[in-house]
DNA sequence: GCCTCATGTTGAGGTAACCTCAGCAAAACT
DNA sequence: AGTTTTGCTGAGGTTACCTCAACATGAGGC
């Protein structure tokens, strides 16, 4: 209505601006685990929900099912999740975190906690729960 | 209500979950041009900033030289950009927007617009503009 | 109980979008 | 002139997804 912003710089352009820059601060975040965003997504819904089908994590994660079986072999490999037969259905298998798993989940979580802190340092404590705020109507 | 948000809701958390959605819908809006994501951040850069070397393209898109002699191949292919030889250096090439690739950017550009327009809809022109402002103080 | 159809997982193989490294040609510096 | 730097690209790798088809199991109809 009023001001005149750039014409390249629209609401969802400077969103994706600062999607890029917490992205790269993320991915520094988890380097030290040498865990992919891919697992450390994986690893909180496990730890969040419970142990869970391969296929119920690929709907939390929102990518197909084949997908899945993929992030829990990785996990599996590092340790740090594992399977086991569902008994109530001899088709599927339960994906359950490691204790390992969950001190490196606890872990992550830490440190991705640090790095949204330095993230958002820049703002003052109203825009920060203006921010959290507008967001969460937008969410989902 | 319960007030209480999962633990893990951290404004970086809820960050992820808008971007995923304005990813979602990103995506939708460019099919029916058939270009990808890339090839149209691509472009949009060449038609704000003229032609340029595809190193400069690198730098603007902040991938590798080598990935944006890649992207310029695809939008070469596709009859979008064109090169020809910098006369002040030998060495390096100039990548220009043909008419048909302005076409499709102007399209493209137009459907951006409403697909924000669409997704930040749930906002009020107060909040929207809180919004830009705050993020804009993220940007870089 | 048998037959058909749906479901859960996985092997095989593919793709997009990045990357690094090495090589070549031209430019710039000493 | 000789050396170093710069600009691009070929070759080949990686990552994180995907689809399709196979296989076993489960569930419902008759």
């Amino acid at each position: 209505m009023t001001g005149e912003p750039a014409p390249d710089d629209s609401l969802a352009e400077t969103f994706w601006a600062v999607a890029r820059r917490l992205r790269r601060l993320s991915k520094d975040a988890l380097a030290p685990w040498e865990v992919t965003p891919g697992q450390s997504r994986a690893l909180g819904v496990l730890v969040r929900n419970g142990e869970m089908r391969p296929g119920a994590l690929s709907e939390h994660l929102r990518i197909a099912p084949r997908s899945a079986t993929e992030v829990v072999d990785d996990l599996e490999d590092r340790g740090l999740v594992e399977r086991s037969p569902d008994p109530a259905d001899r088709r599927a298998t339960l994906v359950r975190v490691t204790p390992r798993g969950r001190e490196i989940a606890d872990g992550i979580r830490a440190a991705r906690v640090a790095e949204a802190e330095e993230f958002f340092r820049g703002l003052d404590a109203h825009d920060r729960s203006e921010l959290a705020r507008i967001l969460g109507s937008l969410r989902d």
